[in-house]
RNA sequence: GCGGGUGUAGCUUAGUGGUAAAGCUCCAGCCUUCCAAGCUGGCUAGGAGGGUUCGAUUCCCUCCACCCGCUCCA
């Protein structure tokens, strides 16, 4: 059995990665520390090109997108009302027998007669183990199943030949004790919070729990009134937020795919429910077919919006170098859903290791909303006064029917949050009584996306080799990181043909210079030019230019033009420096 | 958290119970008129801690990190 290379493509990416300086390891120096990553200089540089191209496409470019950044540690109630402290906390428990995993809470209940016993020896070897164990039977089954299971037990601890001691049984009701598929004992339920603890204020108890975010999310959503209330914007509406979140993942495995400091580009997409669309419009537009459904329409339901935003994020990967071919799009089935999610597309990218979620874009109907407005008691719900007059205009027909249709997706809501029968029955009338007077809770659409696992993305995607022989027959293998221009970390390279001439030493910094504070423009002159172009291919720079001869007139008509050298083909072509800037920044930007 | 594997310089590897070798990279100098040329010189290493030993990078233990398989994963 030995593959000691399982992933080759995956070892020479995080290999490159160090030896440039794209990714280290975080606290190399003490030993590493599991699940977390530095970015070096060419990853830094990276990763702000990525955000700063999401934020710019998400908000700048938009009329009907905003931003917000907000803290990392919030109120604690924020995690009840999301739903991370109950599911992000589970209890597990072990098999100590087959090992197997298992939620504390959700063990089937089970009866029966425990076998007890308080360790084994074995006396020909000369051994005892002193650990208890037990063994559950259901009704009926003869004891010798139990001590063949605890043989195997204390077997698995070293004994040869176990002889079972301190025998006793107890009958147990109602037990979540025991493995249901053996009858073994489990561990102790050990929790397993996923959320980073920390204590705010000086005082270390309980009452100062709180915890690091594990999404960004919850901040916009909690936000979302003060946000709606200063930016003067409408649903539909957007509020975009890019930022870290921590989870202390159980295995953080994959390079920096999961870790447990990363970073989040999340933007909830607010839309008016198809109640809503429906008494404004008359009608609600669903989509005709897969593809970009176009500009954004008024009587757009959530189905619409939901592929608008897969096509627009489809967009954005295509622009800044994953063409569609190297993504895969999947829809979650039914019972792949969360629980608050009416549909949710996966963007996956094909890692080395596997293919793997990029950006969910998530429709997650009113339920973020909703439970904030319910835990905190303020309200989440915005007030559209063209609503109130288009309901007053429609047909008593589809005012009974639009309002029976919102009434009920409330009232599944509010049952399916523990509210009590009576209440939400009242509170579900009182909000459809509220659309008729122009007030909703926004329903929301949500592409969020992990910026650490693209980046891994844009890296393997860009890893290129090329292995070439010369005429003494060595071969060499030369590696090209073909970034996308506008992420690439450095844009342009700048050199003079030789270092031992003034004269192209003195143009080449000028040029640089002239460069430098448009664009990532790095100076070098050391080495052959060769050297000086292979080192650019390796962290990715898409041009070259190089200051000769002829740029100081040798060849007269030539006179202040330069090379200008491309990564992917190493092709190279003659400009004059007065329209270099202007060249490079219309590819790069 | 479990099981298996790995850990020597920035990278890729070698070797050894007697204090570590090489190639590439990198740095400096010389040279060089466009794709890792050449010459000279230089920096840098056995993950951490403990044990055995006169002596440990080598043998043993513990821990840490990484990889693989489970488990987990909004």
């Amino acid at each position: 059995m030995s593959e000691p290379r399982v992933n080759e493509l995956m070892e020479k990416i995080v290999s490159l990665c160090k030896r440039r300086g794209f990714v280290f390891q975080s606290s190399e120096i003490y030993g590493g520390i599991n699940g977390f990553w530095d970015y070096g200089p060419l990853g830094a540089e990276l990763k702000r090109n990525v955000k700063e191209l999401w934020w710019t496409s998400m908000t700048r470019r938009r009329d009907d997108v905003v931003g917000l950044e907000a803290t990392i540690i919030m109120h604690p109630q924020i995690w009840r009302a999301s739903g991370h402290v109950d599911t992000f906390s589970d209890p597990m428990c072990d098999c100590l027998l087959t090992r197997k995993r298992f939620r504390a809470d959700q063990i089937d209940l089970q009866s029966g007669t425990a076998y007890h016993f308080s360790g084994a020896r074995d006396t020909a070897a000369g051994k005892a183990v002193a650990e208890p164990y037990a063994v559950l039977l259901p009704a009926g089954k003869p004891p010798e199943s139990a001590r063949r299971t605890a043989m195997e037990f204390y077997r698995a601890r070293g004994l040869a030949q176990p002889e079972l001691e301190g025998e006793r049984t107890e009958k147990v009701e109602n037990s979540q004790r025991f493995n249901p598929d053996n009858g073994s004992l489990l561990t102790e339920p050990r929790p397993f919070n996923l959320m980073f603890k920390t204590y705010v204020g000086p005082v270390a108890d309980e009452d100062n729990v709180a915890y690091l975010r594990p999404e960004t999310a919850q901040a916009i959503f909690a936000q979302f009134k003060n946000v709606a209330d200063t930016s003067r914007q409408k649903v539909p509406f957007g509020i975009a937020q890019m930022g870290k979140a921590f989870r202390n993942e159980v295995t953080p495995r994959n390079f920096t795919f999961r870790s447990r400091e990363f970073e989040q580009m999340e933007l909830e997409f607010f839309i008016q429910p198809d109640e809503v669309v429906e008494a404004l419009c008359g009608d609600v537009a669903t989509p005709a077919g897969p593809g970009h459904p176009g500009e954004p329409q008024r009587n757009w339901g959530w189905q619409m919006w939901h592929q608008y935003w897969v096509e627009e994020r489809i967009r954005f990967y295509d622009a800044i170098g994953l063409p569609r071919t190297t993504l895969e799009e999947y829809w979650q089935k039914p019972d792949e859903l969360a629980h608050y999610a009416r549909a949710t597309v996966d963007l996956l990218f094909k890692f080395p290791f596997g293919t793997q979620e990029l950006e969910g874009i998530a429709a997650r109907g009113d339920f973020d909303l909703s439970q904030h407005e319910r835990c905190s008691g303020k309200s989440m719900g915005v007030f559209d006064e063209e609503l109130r007059t288009a309901w007053g205009k429609l047909t008593e027909e589809k005012r009974l029917a639009l309002s029976a249709r919102y009434h009920d997706a409330r009232l599944k809501y509010l049952l399916r949050a523990g509210v009590s029968p009576e209440q939400a029955s009242r509170d579900a009338r009182e909000d459809a009584d509220g659309l008729a007077k122009g007030q909703y809770i926004p329903h929301v659409i949500e592409p969020s996306a992990g910026v650490d696992r693209l980046i891994l993305a844009l890296v393997a995607n860009a890893y290129g080799e090329t292995t070439s022989t010369d005429e003494k027959g060595k071969t060499e293998t030369r590696t090209v990181m073909k970034f996308h221009p506008t992420v690439a970390p450095v844009k342009v390279g700048v050199f003079p043909l030789l270092k031992n001439k003034p004269e192209l030493v003195a143009k080449a910094r000028e040029v640089h210079a002239a460069l430098r504070g448009e664009m990532l423009a790095f100076y070098d002159e050391a080495g052959a030019i060769g050297r000086r172009y292979a080192r650019q291919d390796e962290a990715g720079t898409p041009f070259c230019v190089t200051i000769d001869f002829d740029t100081l007139g040798e060849t007269p008509a030539l006179k202040d033009t330069v090379t200008i050298r491309h990564r992917d083909d190493g092709r190279q072509e003659r400009l004059s420096i007065a329209e270099l800037k202007a060249y490079l920044l219309a590819r790069v930007r």
